[in-house]
DNA sequence: TAAGCTATGTGATATTTGTCACTGTTTCGT
DNA sequence: ACGAAACAGTGACAAATATCACATAGCTTA
């Protein structure tokens, strides 16, 4: 039990916690595009990412996309909190950006731990202050932003959120992202790799 | 003191917190207008409407400009706390909507509370959602909604706000929290009011 | 009362992004 | 091995919004 209440990399997350993190939840692993959360579903649990990474999207009825934020290791979903805590069903979806392997707490612990631990309500606090900041940054881009700055600052988040220069992704994931068309995305990266910026391959894109 | 305290209506906060507060902080009255936090100023009070409202907007280098949410009476400036605790300077601009009386608390009073007192914590709380909420509202109008439509809205806004049909308001003020050309807005409302949703004089849309 | 400033309306044009249609290539499944 | 599906690239055109220039009307100030 000790073993796996190691796997909780969290800051400012005390071992008494930790236990009843892990004592609570189950974990479960999941693959890249799993979807683990569906807009307009009942929250029952609250997902806390030990490995690999979660996207937030908002989509609109037909279809349309936009990208939030992302969750990285030791990262929870705010939203699922948010839905949990006001009893109404969940205002985005949430996606596996990478093979991932997540801790499901059931929601009412969540909620009840708020008053009980003082450092879960601290590190539920400062979630909520780093998905304000990114949500203004997604409200930054939309509003000053050309298509082009915003497709090679994804293409930037990516890279940092998975440490590597080779991104996996297809233009149509993008162009979801985004909440723009597939041609459109085709075409600004081809100008990229023509300004020697990125190299493209099917399926990735290699940052230079 | 007890009649000052009665000024705040706001829920959930007890008769202890409320003395606290008035002790605490500055009764100050604003003209609309006024300009109560600018960008990228350090963050020494935080603002709770007694009477009026603000709005809060983010702008970019080059003066363009772009509505997040409006804060009623009742409520304060999660963006002000925030930039408190993180010692950092705000990342947006506040100013009064209408004409407002305003309780100013030391911001390391604001803080200090959140542990000290639940109903401070969980007011903090509840406002955070609700900015949270609305900024995937902006999100959601940008993405997926043409300037008309949002055009519509922020009207509908500004009229729940002050409980008026007659909305005193610029084109160029339209403009500016939307985040387009003022050409646009005076063309959008010159066809609303052909198709007798709204009428229009200098400095006023009446909503019919 | 008149000049100056602000607000609004309009025409024309430019820019940016989106859509449609199609082709070619690569990958996957049978 | 082959056909289907997915992915990427491209041309042409449409739609939405932005910009520029200018005129007119209303309001403020001297």
């Amino acid at each position: 039990m000790i073993n796996d209440s190691a796997k909780i990399s969290i800051p400012n997350i005390d071992n008494e916690m930790k236990q009843q993190l892990m004592e609570s939840g189950t974990i479960k692993n999941f693959k890249a595009g799993d979807v683990i959360l569906q807009e307009n579903s009942y929250i029952k649990t609250l997902p806390i990412v030990l490995q690999g990474s979660l996207k937030v999207l908002r989509e609109e009825e037909d279809g349309k996309e936009i990208l939030l934020y992302y969750i990285k290791a030791g990262e929870t979903c705010v939203m699922s909190f948010l839905g949990g805590i006001s009893n109404d069903k969940s205002k985005v979806k949430a996606v596996v950006e990478e093979d991932s392997e997540i801790l499901l707490i059931p929601i009412h612990n969540a909620q009840d731990w708020v008053s009980k631990y003082p450092s879960w309500c601290d590190f539920i606090f400062k979630l909520y202050h780093k998905r304000f900041e990114e949500l203004l940054s997604v409200v930054n881009a939309m509003a000053f932003q050309k298509i082009d700055q915003r497709i090679v600052e994804l293409l930037q988040k990516k890279q940092q959120l998975t440490g590597s220069k080779e991104i996996n992704v297809t233009h149509q994931q993008l162009a979801d992202e985004l909440g723009t068309a597939r041609e459109v995305v085709s075409r600004l990266l081809k100008q990229l790799e023509r300004e020697k910026k990125i190299a493209l391959s099917r399926n990735k894109i290699t940052i230079l």
